[in-house]
DNA sequence: TTATTAACTTACTTTATGTAAGTAAGTATA
DNA sequence: TATACTTACTTACATAAAGTAAGTTAATAA
């Protein structure tokens, strides 16, 4: 039968999207730059995973990594502009959520 | 530390886009009633786990299952109010993979 | 020299997904 | 009557992804 007459850029989207964690972790990041230790707490991802997860979205480009030389080194990890602009996409997610989600 | 002061309604929409799958079903939907063969074949995804995700789908009031007891019978899956409700959000992330991605 | 701290890694277990073959129901055909 | 046909699933088994907990690294402070 045919496949895939969806658009590759969207299919893609979708799968970042898809990807377990991926979308709360940008959520988390909407509210500024934020150190791993504060990210793997706050949505209860386990280390491992955010690790693999916050090198896919630096090669995504959607977030940064920041190096500041303190003692202890302190890391933060924050949106580019290309993660930012997903911004509109949570708002419509927690729109949606809101409308047709129970408490 | 503090622990998901995420709100709980928003965590689950992103639980259910976040599972792999779920975001291209519901897409593929947005066009209209669909059969099981032709969601499996637009999308390319594995019986098994369609059928695993229709069934979550029709769980959370996402999806609807017709049967037309025709001969061969003929099954349709359909959104429901609550599914159609996501053509914004879907138009979001569509709108940034074409903004934000490469083609 | 030892301790401290955050940011990872690694080894191992559990869960999720993929593959391919098989089953069920309801006809139609030989 | 028996066999085949069609779609929509299931099942058994293999591979990949995620979770857990302990360990490593690097920089400096005590």
């Amino acid at each position: 039968m045919e496949k895939s007459l969806i658009c590759p850029r969207f299919e893609k989207a979708i799968g970042i999207l898809s990807q377990r964690w991926t979308g709360l972790i940008i959520y988390q990041l909407l509210n500024g730059p934020q150190r791993f230790c504060s990210i793997e707490s706050s949505i209860g991802i386990s280390g491992k995973v955010l690790s693999d997860r916050l090198k896919d979205l630096e090669n995504e480009g959607i977030v940064k990594r920041n190096v500041y030389p303190e003692t202890p080194v302190r890391i933060e990890y924050s949106l580019t502009e290309k993660g930012q602009a997903m911004e509109p996409l949570m708002q419509e997610i927690e729109k949606w959520s809101q409308t047709w989600l129970e408490a």
